[in-house]
DNA sequence: ATATGGTTTTGGACTCGGTCTAATGGAGGT
DNA sequence: ACCTCCATTAGACCGAGTCCAAAACCATAT
């Protein structure tokens, strides 16, 4: 399950206590984290961490490509440890719980060049909105 | 052209020269502006309004449907008057412009029930990102 | 084992977007 | 005109994130 610490000594990446620490806590848990949740889960193991390196060390992971940043809500950024397969978001509305999910279909290949004004278009995110189960029932 | 304010009238909504000069800000242009931007542009018509009044208005605009809220960049949200038909977005990573686009095909039909995980889904965002003619010319 | 030099980490100050509050002011009904 | 609410205001406050200079750390050459 620990690949992303494999995939990243395999890259040459300088090793040190809190980056281990970092990419344990992504790696553990298959959720969406913010950073604040990383820290708080990160002194959990290692005391002395400090919120500088969390945030040096996700914005690495980031670049790296090892890392999504999900902007779902607009409160704090999510870090997504599921990088290496594309896929898309559904938010509850409510409680703010994300799920992955994989629409059927090509978003990308339904925007007409039309519609591109000449852009170079690399990416699409697709977020789907609604209320889960748990929020629904408690109405 | 000026049919927000017309429309907020018709719906009962208490007018002051405060109200109506955002409402004007938005209507005037079709654009994505920053509640900032908003405001620098309200400041120029009425030189004593505040930004905490802008920002309940842009509040109350949203939840009266008459302007759609869009949290396409991590920095601040933009307001979009155009919420009387729906469309979504096309992003430049560099810079940040943004165009409305109509893709073709329905996103939300594409997220099979076995996908849903029992949530009520309401809503779909779709974002492209790409880099505009602009700032490939200066790449 | 020690010195060296580049990289990481640290904590605190700072920025930015946005919200809150308590006091003031203005809209509209009677 | 008057009264009652709602809207507006300025400024304090907040949360998320960035920046900085100093200190600690690590890897390597000696």
């Amino acid at each position: 399950m620990s690949d992303l610490l494999e995939r990243l000594r395999g890259r040459g990446w300088r090793m040190t206590a809190q980056r281990r620490v970092v990419a344990e806590v992504l790696d553990g848990e298959h959720v969406h984290l913010t950073a604040d949740e990383v820290h708080a889960r990160a002194v959990a193991k290692l005391p002395e961490i400090s919120r500088a390196t969390v945030y040096n060390t996700l914005g690495e992971l980031v670049s790296l490509g090892e890392v999504l940043e999900v902007a779902t809500d607009k409160r704090a950024k999510r870090y997504d440890p599921n990088a290496h397969r594309p896929h898309h978001h559904l938010v509850c509305a409510r409680c703010g719980e994300i799920k992955d999910v994989h629409p059927s279909g090509n978003p990308m290949a339904d925007l007409p060049d039309s519609e591109r004004f000449g852009f170079k278009v690399s990416d699409v995110e697709v977020t789907y909105r609604g209320i889960c189960p748990n929020c629904a029932a408690t109405a």
